[in-house]
DNA sequence: TTTGCGCCTG
DNA sequence: CAGGCGCAAA
């Protein structure tokens, strides 16, 4: 089993032509300056302050809560029973029925007959829908049945198990010697926040001890390996030979310095892949061994466990079991910034007044957000007025507060996607309602802000109805009104997916998001 | 085989 | 809103 040395794996050439994959390097790279920025110096200052500062006298082993502080201020959840109005099959009978019963419902603009103001949540059943089926309409594929299920995560597992296995063979690095000094490498602009956010927590948090020093740089290399947004792909691949260049400064070194440093180079000199080595990844290595931190139970042995819940908003699509297989990656991806430190400081029996001060400076480092508020759901909102299908760029640079990674992105995009569950359903049921009064053509569908449907719309993603509501998604809401009730009209509801191309048509009436939304002063205010 | 998306459910 | 699931494009 040598490795071989020339010939790179076929399986990534493609790769590289994918647009998908520049992009990905490109975010690679600026990780990798900012890493490696930051790692040199904080290997700097513990060379030195090891060195001056004898090792703190206190090992205070026992009783670290780990994370006790974990706030679970849970997002409201509100269940509302969305009935759905299916009556298609028996036009006629429905027909007839609807009309006697409600047929006071003249015309789509100013339609409150609705006896009552206050239930817009549950007003879909005001009309009876006698033959409110279920949902789920049948599906071809259905007939295929569903027995099989058991060999789908046997697969999983087995796919990506090394995410951040690459750390190994550190003894190939320490052989070598002799290479003056990494690279400079250019800046990149906007890691520039999380280059001070570092230093700040360093200098905020003392680390002047081997252990604290040691701690910190573990949760730091959680925090980043967690997050690779996408990344972590590409670079469970990075092979073991480390370019003698690097050599001097990873040398006895954590490992995941010498891995930030390789990344580094791969990147800048677009080193086609040398084959990935099987690596059989230790996770985390202490970081030297000079230190006592063999008696630090951090969380060298942690069980694995999945957690249940949360802190609040949590989400995950089915790559989230991956990526919770290894869980110590994303395990405090959420609660990193706010408590490891703190316990980091509470471990050396300093409970003293200074818990304030790192009260406060962890406020401060909250400005890169690791979680999803309510307030940004309350954000989100209001983008939907302007945007239905925000790709996951849009995403992020209109939350620039948020620290993107793969389970942030899946959160966010799947807001949006219920976002407009909730927003085709609506307006699903009003087309059939006014399908039902006896509306012919969708001329005669006019939304105004007074319509019913806007003003459900409306109470839903703009509660506090605070928000400027741009005209277009009046436009967007009629547009879909009519095409759902035209559909509808021409019986292409029978069809297996028929929302689909009306979804492909809404997608293209996007606007613009305003430059304010970006804005989190503004955010703020809302 | 791996992502992304839609549907459904709680 | 979040979790799960299945299909299907990549």
């Amino acid at each position: 089993m040598n490795p071989p040395t020339t010939n790179f794996p076929s399986y990534l050439l493609p790769s590289v032509f994918n647009p998908r994959y520049h992009q990905h390097l490109n975010h690679l790279n600026d990780m990798a300056f900012t890493h490696t920025k930051m790692l040199q110096e904080l290997i700097e200052k513990r060379s030195i302050d090891s060195s001056s500062s004898s090792t703190p006298s206190s090992p205070s082993s026992s009783s670290i809560s780990p994370m006790a502080a974990t706030s679970n201020d849970s997002i409201q959840q509100k269940k509302r029973s969305h009935s759905y109005l299916d009556n298609n099959n028996n036009e006629e009978q429905q027909q007839q029925q609807q009309q006697q019963q409600q047929q006071q419902k003249p015309l789509i603009k100013h339609s409150k007959i609705h006896d009552d103001d206050d239930d817009d949540d549950d007003d879909e059943d005001d009309d009876n829908h006698f033959n409110k089926r279920s949902r789920k309409q049948l599906k071809p594929q259905q007939l295929l049945k569903e027995n099989n299920q058991i060999n789908d995560d046997g697969g999983e597992q087995s796919s990506s198990e090394e995410e951040i296995g690459e750390v190994h063979s550190q003894d190939e690095k320490q052989n070598i010697f002799s290479i003056p000094q990494p690279p400079i490498l250019p800046f990149s602009p906007h890691s520039l926040p999380f280059l001070t956010y570092i230093q700040d927590l360093a200098r905020t948090n003392n680390i002047t001890s081997p252990i604290s020093m040691t701690r910190f740089l573990e949760n730091l290399q959680k925090e980043f390996f967690s997050p690779v947004n996408n990344a972590s792909i590409e670079t469970k691949r990075i092979p073991s030979s480390l370019p003698p260049i690097f050599s001097q400064t990873i040398h006895h070194h954590h490992p995941y310095i010498s891995q930030i440093l390789f990344n580094n180079s791969f990147i800048n000199h677009y080193t086609p892949p040398p084959p990935p080595p099987p690596p059989p990844p230790p996770p985390m290595i202490h970081f030297g061994n000079t230190l006592s931190d063999r008696t630090f139970p951090f969380r060298l042995s942690t069980p694995k466990k999945r957690r249940t819940k949360v802190t609040d908003t949590r989400l995950s699509p089915r790559i989230t079991s991956k990526i919770i297989s290894h869980e110590d990656l994303i395990d405090d991806d959420k609660s990193l910034s706010n408590h490891s430190f703190e316990s980091i400081t509470q471990n050396h029996h300093h409970h003293h007044h200074h818990h304030h001060q790192h009260q406060q400076s962890t406020i401060e480092y909250n400005a890169f957000q690791t979680i999803l508020t309510s307030l940004h759901l309350r954000k989100a909102k209001l983008m939907f007025f302007y945007t239905r299908y925000p790709s996951s760029s849009v995403l992020k640079v209109y939350f620039p507060d948020v620290r993107f990674n793969k389970l942030i992105t899946a959160q966010l995009v799947k807001w949006f996607s219920n976002f407009r569950e909730f927003f085709y359903i609506q307006i699903e049921k009003y087309a059939r309602q006014y399908l039902a009064e006896g509306i012919r053509n969708v001329e005669d569908l006019i939304i105004t802000t007074d319509s019913d449907l806007y003003r459900v719309l409306n109470l839903h993603y703009n509660r506090s109805n605070q928000i400027d509501v741009p005209i277009s998604f009046r436009d967007v809401v009629q547009s879909t009104l009519r095409e759902f009730f035209h559909a509808i009209q021409q019986q292409k509801d029978l069809e297996p997916s028929w929302k689909k191309s009306i979804y492909k048509i809404i997608q293209r009436l996007d606007d613009q998001i305003p430059d304010f939304f970006k804005d989190e002063h503004w955010m703020h205010s809302i």
